[in-house]
Parts: structure tokens; sequence; C-alpha cells
DNA sequence: AAGTGGTCTAGACCACCGC
DNA sequence: CGGTGGTCTAGACCACTTC
């Protein structure tokens, strides 16, 4: 354990797995910092993580609470499919559809922050879970950021970027609904003209570089999505 | 202005509003603490604060930065309708379609966590964006949180909901696509059997009370989601 | 090696809640 | 009123990036 608030914050998780539940209040700031022997700002370090997570919640003048197991989900995160479907319970698996280099169209120029005509590479994959069909996902990188001869199709995506220097850490995501064409209900074995939700995602570095465009199409039936929001008051 | 971490903030606001684009570097906190007369822990507050919203955010070892414009909104966040539609650019209205008591089925109540039969206030209304039909929005409230003869029709609800002291604060939303009924068609204006988005979402107060279910479904062609997600690579 | 953000201490006073 | 979390000070050392 690195840090002290980190050790602070486990130990907290413990006391309350151990004897809270819901709306309990925690031991106060003051004997926490005493318990542990660190100082108040540690322990407020502590329980902001905690508090991040939704697992805790403050009060001004009266507490901190645990908060509802109903609400436990965090805030949403980036993740990749493989991910994904292992955190819904599922065994992610892929079948590259196709791999090509094209060059950027007017979309996905605007998207990748490119000059249309920019060589990018496109990989189209249909994403299985527990070897159903759930997605098909069509992913559109600069050429600049991964070259095509360089991708490999049995490892992460991301994983690869990541040694490429081009780490993803944000993403923005659109998501909708559209109506399958003939050929995607095809592929995913569905009636033609389901609906289907369609999940356009474009990620950056840290720095903001932009590094991947992909859209990604998933059966309404077996998929949703789920996130967490909170109202801020305390803007501005 | 009340603390000094908001004045340090508003301050860095302006540094970057007059003189930064993205991924400029902001003077580092040591600076920062001797232009403000502030302490250190001050002026990591203001940024933690700014970086929250995704203003800025921080390299370790190497400075804090500018985030880039396209990047920095979009942090998701429980909205009104009404909000909703204002920050989107449209002049939002409503028309109810319906009001009435009712007992909580199996699946209102799971999501309402009371009862099955638990007295429950329903209310449909169709949404409009610059008068054109947007949404079907029915909420289902405990009669306990709300009771009929208090809602009013033509006041904002989450105005209506804090005033009867239950402020919402988080909701978790599902979202899927869906193919919309026969009525659902007629009511929105498109063609039968067409794809729509489905938004239930399920509100409860800083403390954890479950205060209202609520599914919206918005007419696909009109309406998309946008949300910003980032990978955390620092848990645990 | 110098400069940056990340963590941490040992205090202090303020704002708010509940009795 | 006493106890709580919220803000703040004036230092310190560590981890990391950059040159």
């Amino acid at each position: 354990m690195a840090h002290k608030y980190e050790t602070v914050a486990s130990g907290i998780r413990e006391i309350i797995d151990a004897s809270l539940v819901a709306h309990d209040a925690l031991p106060s700031e003051r004997e926490l910092m005493s318990r542990y022997s660190v100082s108040r700002m540690t322990v407020r370090a502590a329980i902001a993580k905690l508090a991040d997570e939704g697992l805790v919640y403050n009060v001004h003048g009266s507490g901190t609470y645990v908060g509802s197991k109903d609400l436990f989900l965090k805030t949403p995160k980036l993740t990749s499919f493989t991910e994904d479907m292992t955190s819904r319970g599922y065994v992610a698996s892929s079948r590259p559809l196709a791999l090509s280099r094209i060059d950027a169209d007017e979309e996905i120029a605007r998207h990748l922050g490119v000059p249309v005509d920019t060589e990018c590479t496109h990989l189209r994959r249909l994403r299985l879970a527990d070897n159903n069909p759930m997605a098909i996902e069509d992913v559109y990188l600069p050429r600049t950021v991964l070259e095509i001869e360089h991708l490999h199709l049995d490892q992460s995506l991301y994983e690869q970027l990541t040694e490429a220097g081009h780490e993803v850490y944000r993403a923005e995501q659109e998501i909708q609904a559209i109506t399958l064409s003939e050929e995607d209900s095809r592929i995913l074995g569905v009636p033609s003209g389901s609906a289907a939700l369609s999940v356009e995602r474009v990620s950056s570095s840290r720095r903001g570089q932009l590094i991947e465009f992909a859209r990604t199409i998933y059966r309404a039936d077996r998929y949703s999505f789920h996130i967490a929001v909170t109202r801020d008051n305390n803007e501005k």
C-alpha cells in the first residue's frame, strides 16, 4: 500500500463491511485521525476517494454516512468491449470482418481532427458475448497512430495503442438509437429493421490528442447502457 | 465570493480565457500561491475543482494544463428535460397526457424500492422542443413523496420535489434502444415501428432515499445522448 | 539537477446540525 | 451548546518529468 490515505480508505471499507449498513454514520474524521495516527487531511483524502466512488457521502455539520447499496455504481468509466462484457458476466470474443487502409471521409476526418483523405486504418469486427453476436464494431485510427502492418488482431487494441505511446485516457461517446441495415441485421442475427444502439466514441490521450474513432452497434435485445449521474448544485 | 479557493478558481479561469489555449501550461501551484497570497492547499482545492469540471488536467511532475475545448464540458450531469433542451438550444415545453393515482406493479415497485401495490402518482407527458414532439415521459412517484393533489402541472417537478423536502441528488439511468409501439409512434409523429431511445431513470436524494422512477422515450431522429468518460487506471 | 505536482503534518477557525 | 465536516495556514518530503 503505497500511500497512507489508501491504507485509511481500506480501513474504512473494512469498518463498513464489518458493521455498517446504508445510512449508518462513520466514525468522525477526528476519531479516524487518532485511530490511524494520521493527520486530518489524510483522513479527508481517504473519505474523498470513497465519496467519489459513491460508497459514502458527507453531510456538513452532521457526519459522514454509508451510501445506499442500490447506488453503488461508479461514475461511468471508459472500458474496452472485453472489460465491459466481463463485468456483465459474459465471455467476450471477437471475429474480424474487415481490415483495410482507407482515406478518411468527411465524417471520419472530423471526428479524428485530421484533414480529409488522411490515411487511416479501418478495422471491422463482430463482437460476441458467450459466443453469441452482440455488436458490430468499426474502428478508425490515423495511420500515424497505428500502422496497419503493426496491428495484431489477436491482442487487445488498447494494449497495442498504449505500447505505441498512445494510451487512451478519455473518450466522448454519442449514444443513439438506429434502425439496423439489411446487412448488419444479418450479421447480428436479428430481424431486418430491428432497433439497435449505436455508440460512437472518440478517444483521446491524457494530453488531448485524438487517437481513435469507433462506432459500435449493439443488439438492442441484449445490451443497454447504465450510467450514474449526480446533480451539481455547487457550480460557480 | 465566500471562499478563497473559489476566488482563486475564478482567477485561474480568467487567466485561461485571457491568454491560454488547449494544452498550454498554467502557472505552477507555487506561483499561484504567491500571486493570490494563499496556501498551497487552497490553490490545489481550486485546481481540483476546475479539474473536476474538465477545464484543466494535471500531469504529475510536469504541470497543470488547459483541457481541450472539445473535451471539457460534458461530465454527465443529472438534468431536467427543460435544462437539457435549453442546453441543446431548444425551447422546451410540455403537454400532459395523463395524471392518475395507481398501485405500483412489480416493475415500478422494484425500481422505487417499495412493496407491490404501494400507492403512487403517475404523470405522463409529451415533451416538446421548439414545439415539435421530442419525447414521451412517464414519471412514477410514491404517494408519500408527492401526493397527486399537491402536484402542479405548470411548475417544474424537481422544484416541487425540492420544496417537499425530496431534493433529487443523483440518479441511475438505463439507456436502451426500443421499437416504438403503435400508440407512441402516433403521439411522437413518426412512422410506426421506428427505433427510439428509452431512458429509465431512478432518482434518489443525497441520503439515498429513492424518489422517482421515470421512463423517457426519445425520438431517435432528434435525440442522442452525449457522455464523456475517463479511464481510471488508479483504482486500488 | 531543477521544477513540477502528490502526499502529509499539526495545528487553526468557520459553518452547520442536532440536542 | 458541543460535535461535525469545510476551509485554510505554513511548512515538509516524495515521485515524477524535463533538461
